[in-house]
DNA sequence: AGATATAATGCAAAAAATTATTATTTAAGA
DNA sequence: TCTTAAATAATAATTTTTTGCATTATATCT
């Protein structure tokens, strides 16, 4: 019996749930809604996966090429999204930061350094002990990150 | 009762220790034992903290003004000490990359977002927890990394 | 100790990543 | 529609990291 969860692909909120946050934190700070916003949003969404600016960046260009996004404003939006706890961001790694949609429910990482896959997954056993530790330690948690590094299954092979 | 280990700044490895592993490590791959390599492993040891590469090299300006290391040399020897497991880097919150000797035991790092103190902590529940998950999940560990953030005892006054 | 081979260094240039500036465009509200 | 304030693209400027290369230093061999 585990107390593992895995699978965070199928998405736990929904597009227009997600989008209509996003309006609502951009009315609340006198921002306004720009199409380059929402095309940021929607494809952090889709592609589900952890991005850089750089490779973010790429991707709107594909998609949305008739939108000359810059970079700048990728960057910018990125800050503001991480700012208002709705993406999060991580590094791994060499590379630098990567970021990804924090609507999914929270949950850490175990990185494959052969082929680079990455499992997402929760412990609850963890999650608890972390609490514990912070306390005894008189600390208040806000959040956390945890990666683990080793080789997946596949590339064991 | 708690299985919370802190305080690993009473140093787990003499630096003569540290030293000579380092100059075996190079003599294995026909490298060179060089003055620039000894200061920066010794500023990376008595300094005892997490550094950049920036940091470092403004440390060993200050200490060793005659040896005019180049911010280069840095760059490589951290590098090498990483690929060597001698160093491990690690990166929290908006600032890049910092390193700290590996020499000393495994640990995470609970992070204070407030005035920026770091406490260095194991847990052994929590390091026997991710053994069982990645076994589970058919993944071989070879390393993690973990950070809590929140806000320390002292910062809540 | 001196000669030889080769790795390492500093410096400067280059490349990458990030941030700031500014004129112009665009969104939101009246 | 008109007003105003924010956001954008484009570009420049910074900052961070990597690379190339001529010179220096290290280890090894006589
Ligand atoms: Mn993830
Ligand atoms: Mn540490
Ligand atoms: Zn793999
Ligand atoms: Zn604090």
């Amino acid at each position: 019996m585990s107390n593992i969860i895995t699978n965070f692909n199928d998405k736990t909120v929904k597009y227009t749930q997600l989008l209509s946050d996003f309006k609502i934190l951009l009315k609340k700070n006198s921002l306004k809604f720009t199409i380059q916003r929402e095309v940021i949003l929607e494809t952090l969404y889709k592609s589900d996966k952890h991005l850089t600016p750089e490779s973010l960046h790429h991707l709107i260009k594909e998609n949305f090429p008739e939108l000359k996004t810059g970079i700048a404003t990728v960057y910018r939006t990125l800050a503001l999204l991480e700012d208002s706890d709705m993406v999060t961001s991580l590094s791994f790694g060499a590379q630098g930061k990567k970021y990804e949609l924090g609507a999914k429910e929270h949950h850490d990482h175990m990185i494959c350094t052969t082929c680079g896959d990455i499992t997402e997954f929760v412990d609850e056993e963890i999650e608890n002990r972390q609490d514990s530790i912070a306390h005894e330690l008189g600390f208040e948690i806000s959040d956390h990150s945890m990666q683990i590094y080793g080789i997946c299954k596949n590339c064991k092979n």
